[in-house]
DNA sequence: TTTGTGAGTTTGTCAGGACAAAGTATTGAC
DNA sequence: GTCAATACTTTGTCCTGACAAACTCACAAA
């Protein structure tokens, strides 16, 4: 009995690879796999063909068939279970992309993200903020207050302390792209961070510069980012409008 | 020139391996690493010894000292780069728990919660419920209200929502443990969840009930959660007094 | 002083093979 | 027909061996 269902081979026929590319074989198999995948060619709950098979057809090792697996499964978009097969997750389970910043989320959701930099100075940590960056108090940092405003309508006042060693942008860059943006371009990429994020009425110098009501709920955001060696990048107290702004987060265990 | 520094080695001769043992062999070299960077036998920024060494040492192979090796990279406890070493991974970057309960954050924290069940029955699935849950719309769920306290003190109001076919716990295990126990315990891990957090103004009735004054800024969270299938878990809308409670959120890229 | 050059070290990638463990499906005894 | 034993499939673990790429450092040349 050879159904289409007992066959799943077929559905990846065309995976191939090129090894006069600098692109790791694993990598090259895994990204294919991965768009045949998120294109719809291999159904959400399909068997992908056997490691085996797989690698017997494309030419490679197992252990490199293995690896580009295991990188999408790592990714939640294969589960795989001995002695049955490999098959693809539902796209709920699909790890997102984390740690992007508001003006990158304002920018995917056409919210015409627009910065006023309201502050823009090199000055020293105070105690607080050297101990959010886990930095000797007095470390010079470069203190950034925004407004950021998405719609033409005031929706953040933004206040960050970065080490002088990391990163002293200029006014221009600030009003031009988010922090994170600037960040990895001078070759810092954050890795880890941690976020509180609790609400409180908004006071009268708030509601005026955000243009709500005094009182208004506000949500409030402080983060401390870290690099792959733990070198503190940035630490940030943000205030939102809650009428217009709510933080969608993405967890994942395993 | 044989410092210490030159010859990391001697840092870690306690690691063996224990064949016999039904643990993998990468597996029991991953954890003994482990345990000697926490316990701060290991320091901050020593390398360890190099692959090819330790693997001699501990008479495995390179391969499964890699994986072991590996397995802490993805954690965050190790840095490798090409041509220097591994090295031990600031404390700050090490991947925390994640996908934990309100419950069990309060149990750590020395904060005495108390469950009150309001309600518990069930029902069909309004069309709002099941879309969260990406369930057909009728599907039945276990409906849950519960008031939590801590330090005897209300702290939130929290309604859920469960597919009935993956759990139906009765009252006094609402009462006694968090909603995420259960599901661990009826075998549903869950593995990914989407949580949209937000803030507004208590109306009168989340007022009295949560001992707020009308028009408290409120926390507001919802949250779905799958298991690794891509199996709906749990939906859940739930309101914190912001006075009282703000949530800490550990976000990983890598 | 600065700039290449080359040797040495360390991690990254890949192959091919072997056996174990956990499922699924089939078969046979009762 | 039911249930247990068996065969088969598929992923999991582990090995040896080989070469490539990135980095450090010492040393020579400009």
């Amino acid at each position: 009995m050879t159904s289409e269902l007992s066959d799943p081979g077929n559905l990846v026929r065309r995976v191939d690879v090129d090894r006069t590319s600098p692109v790791p074989l694993y990598f090259q198999v895994a990204t294919q796999l991965q768009e045949l995948i998120e294109s719809g060619e291999i159904g959400v709950g399909a068997r992908i063909e056997n490691e085996v098979d797989l690698a017997e057809r494309l030419r490679v090792s197992r252990p490199t068939t293995r690896r580009a697996i295991q990188y999408l499964v790592e990714r939640g978009m294969l589960v795989r279970k001995r002695g049955v097969g490999t098959i693809v997750a539902h796209p709920s389970v699909r790890r997102p992309v984390e740690l992007s910043s508001l003006y990158d989320d304002l920018v995917a959701g056409d919210r015409e993200p627009r910065t006023e930099v309201l502050d823009l100075r090199v000055t020293q940590a105070s105690d607080a903020i050297a101990q959010a960056l886990q930095l000797p108090p007095g470390t010079e940092i470069t203190w950034i207050e925004r407004l950021r405003y998405a719609s033409g309508e005031p929706l953040a006042l933004m206040r960050n302390a970065i080490p002088r060693t990391v990163l002293e942008p200029a006014r221009e860059e600030l009003a031009e792209h988010g922090l994170y943006v600037l960040l990895r371009r001078a070759g810092h990429v954050p890795r880890i961070a941690t976020q509180v994020i609790g609400a409180r009425s908004a006071t009268t110098a708030e509601a005026r510069t955000l243009g709500e009501r005094r009182g208004a709920s506000l949500l409030t955001m402080t983060r401390t980012a870290w690099d792959a060696g733990g070198r503190a990048l940035e630490y940030g107290s943000h205030v939102y409008r809650a009428s217009r702004y709510s933080f969608e987060i993405n967890l994942s265990a395993g």
